[in-house]
DNA sequence: TACCGTTCGGTTGTACGCAACTGAACCGTG
DNA sequence: CACGGTTCAGTTGCGTACAACCGAACGGTA
């Protein structure tokens, strides 16, 4: 049980949430280590899979990441030969990301990411939803916060 | 609501995990930088004030953190004079981290922290709880997981 | 006591994540 | 058309995270 003290750390629902995203994050590690990405470069992926090319902007729409984190992140995959860079036609300053054939190939490996992942994991699939619905009013309250 | 993919970006719980940490994370930000301090740093000194005298094997387990993510972080608060560095008495592998007085002054202007970041994401006490709760067993989880 | 495997903190190298800034492209108005 | 503000991607600098490795200190055993 907590103690008294509110600044004691198992109170801290930020800590909490901070060590869990990490250590789930190192989940799958060993999961995409062989796929050749990280997590975040997995996350770019799945991005693009579900909704082909992007934008760098719209990517760090769909990701909540800056351009800062992007750019670099892109360009490894890029060089990793998975997905290619162009300016749009249409507004010179914008870049699209698009899938390359390896790139689009890597889905049917990657497919079997989440399932490995919650077997390593070994929480149920109704405890996995109770997270995710518990997650869903802090994503839309950070949205609104105060900045 | 999800489509049918399930490598669906707003499927990954992970995903959910990763943006909801790193966006209260960063409503953090504004709240501990008049202290001087940066998230991982803050919860350094939450241990501290919480237990006193620690480690860097304690802190580590304590915070899930390596020595490679602790060694120059303790070393910026050493930089900063919150904490001092001694190596233990009856063993100098290891190493005390310590308060000092300035970094045990500085506990009272930290407790004005948790409440001011809450207020700052809106959410409901209850809100709070049911994540924290969901966020239990994912805890119990990663340490029981196959590495 | 000399040796060997382990533990501990630290360093190095890579990859985020974010603030701050830069320069090119865009866009509205005069 | 000219020009001032905005948008976009990229760069720089700093602080995590973590794997891999290192050297010093410890501890049990021959």
């Amino acid at each position: 049980m907590p103690s008294e003290d509110p600044l004691a750390l198992d109170r801290q629902v930020c800590f909490a949430l901070a060590v869990a995203s990490r250590n789930v994050i190192g989940l799958y590690r060993p999961a995409l280590e062989p796929l050749g990405l990280t997590h975040p470069q997995y996350l770019v992926m799945l991005a693009l899979w579900q909704h082909g090319g992007l934008s760098v902007k719209e990517l760090g729409r769909l990701l909540q990441l800056d351009s800062g984190t992007l750019s670099p992140l892109v360009k490894r995959l890029t060089v990793s030969g998975l997905v290619t860079k162009e300016r749009s036609q249409d507004d010179e300053r914008s870049v699209v990301v698009s899938l390359s054939p390896a790139g689009r190939a890597l889905r049917q490996r990657a497919e079997a990411v989440p399932h490995e992942v919650v077997a390593r994991l070994g929480l149920s699939q109704d405890q996995l939803i109770t997270l995710h619905q518990a997650l869903v009013p802090v994503l839309r309250a950070v949205e609104h916060a105060t900045p």
